[in-house]
DNA sequence: ACAAACCTTCTAGTCGGCTGGAAGGTATTT
DNA sequence: AAATACCTTCCAGCCGACTAGAAGGTTTGT
């Protein structure tokens, strides 16, 4: 199989293809004569993992690494079990904290909205967003 | 106040004030005598409202929009909302994505947690995020 | 007088995940 | 034989929010 039948198989382009190639998350293929590189099919499986866990928020880095581990026969399991544990907590952290900022814009915009439109006329005083507004509750600055 | 006092009181760097300047979400200082940039205290306020507006998630380009708008004396409360509620529907996006996300790596650990140890010992048996194990659970590609 | 700590401008690099283009070689079709 | 559609390499740029460093000028302190 050649790049652009890789590329069509799995929805990739062939510069992403030799991207991929570049950073080591997929191997380098074999060649034919004329220098073209030549895939083996499961290579398509493999793009398939490298876009799930990418889904699920992984790095090109880790997919990387723990396809590296992979590769070298080691018993990955534990290694990936702990690469997704930790990017669970991650996704976590990143789930609270959204939800932190989505509590501060409702109270922006209810704020906003109550603000009388006449005062909006003077600038100084057309502060939806104003520091000192917000602070108080929940910005857990430092 | 030097550019170094204001980096003190609002914990950027001198290097980030000068970026923000750059890129109009600060204004232009006066200077000094000698070519030195002299701020009004009022910045420091102007600062805190970046650090709320970022820390919200909006991005400097936004807020550099509310903020000119504000500055030409526009009635921004509208623009700003509007933005602000724009935004909200981004992060409730996010949420339910991470949420997806959540789902798919908590799936993904219990699979890897239920396969026999013995098998990892085969690199090609120890596919914990094998692609064909998910796609059948919702990773809507495309 | 001289060092240290500040200030100035400018250029260029970082991260991650690509994407685009140039300049050439090859394969297929007409 | 020429057009086209593929393939090769390498180098450059994009987004966003900085950060680093060079090379110089100024101010402060001893």
């Amino acid at each position: 199989m050649k790049i652009g039948e890789l590329a069509n198989k799995t929805g990739l382009t062939t510069k992403t293809i030799r991207y991929y190639e570049d950073i080591g998350v997929l191997a380098e293929p074999g060649r034919q004569a004329n220098g073209y590189r030549s895939y083996h099919p499961s290579v398509i499986d493999r793009v398939g993992f490298i876009k799930d866990a990418q889904a699920s928020g992984l790095s090109l880095i880790e997919i990387q690494v723990i396809l590296e581990l992979r590769d070298e026969g080691e018993s990955t399991c534990g290694h990936t079990v702990r690469l997704l544990e930790s990017h669970l907590e991650d996704v976590q952290t990143q789930i609270i904290d959204l939800h932190r900022t989505k509590t501060l814009l409702e109270k922006m915009i209810v704020k906003a909205k109550a603000l009388d439109p006449a005062d909006c006329l003077n600038p100084n005083r057309c502060q939806t967003i104003s520091a000192t507004h917000l602070q108080m509750e929940g910005t857990g600055t430092e």
